[in-house]
DNA sequence: TCTTAATATACTCAACAGAGCATATGCGTG
DNA sequence: CACGCATATGCTCTGTTGAGTATATTAAGA
């Protein structure tokens, strides 16, 4: 289970995140509003938490799960190197465009600039 | 195997992914650059083509891969949620640094502005 | 057409992950 | 201090996945 990757492969845990990016939520909430049996929400935070993508805090009996933003950036560094190669992709498709719009001049005034 | 996150927990997925970022590879290329051997690249490659993250197309007998930029994008968009978090984490963790800034006031010249 | 290079596929095996259920732990309250 | 709520953990079972090895397919070239 060790990358980040790996962890958000899960759908479930995948829920879990974006449910708390809104605000920290008891392990109950969680249960609550994502309909999962409470042993899978609280297998899930621990995978969460020792990977630490989620951090808790002892409220009573409740414990508090919020997040934290290290192991999604570490994914979203992976990711920058491709928005580079997505750019480049749109710019041919624009040079593409363009050449379409030398051989049909009518249309050109449609086409957005950048 | 459905969600793009599925296919991207691969770590040699992921290698094969950033290789194709900066042009096509045939197999052959692949396999020797990442030192694999060659049913698992072809097996890596079949994942990633029925998954949308690659094309091929066919150069006498070898198959030439290149990316696809569309799973990725979803995988994005869905970290597009958790970066307005983060902005909002270095927000409260500048407001911290400005309120002892203010019981320091020595050290406020080191301070960069954003 | 025989051969060789490039790639794909089939099959088996071992490891692991997630579900479900039962149960343990810990804290507050009467 | 006994009970109840909130959460964690243990255990078993099952499905899936990746590795490894062998083999099939297809095209090129002598």
């Amino acid at each position: 289970m060790e990358s980040a990757f790996a962890i958000i492969a899960e759908p479930k845990r995948r829920a879990i995140l974006s449910l708390l990016v809104s605000s920290q939520r008891s392990v109950g909430e969680i249960e609550r509003r994502l309909r999962m049996p409470q042993p899978t929400v609280s297998k899930h935070l621990r995978v969460l938490r020792e990977a630490g993508f989620v951090e808790s805090t002892v409220d009573a009996q409740r414990r508090l799960y919020r997040l934290k933003p290290e192991p999604l950036q570490e994914v979203d560094a992976w990711l920058a190197q491709f928005r580079r190669f997505w750019s480049a992709h749109v710019d041919a498709l624009e040079r593409h465009l363009d050449r379409m719009d030398q051989s049909t001049p009518m249309k050109r005034k449609t086409r957005r600039k950048r």
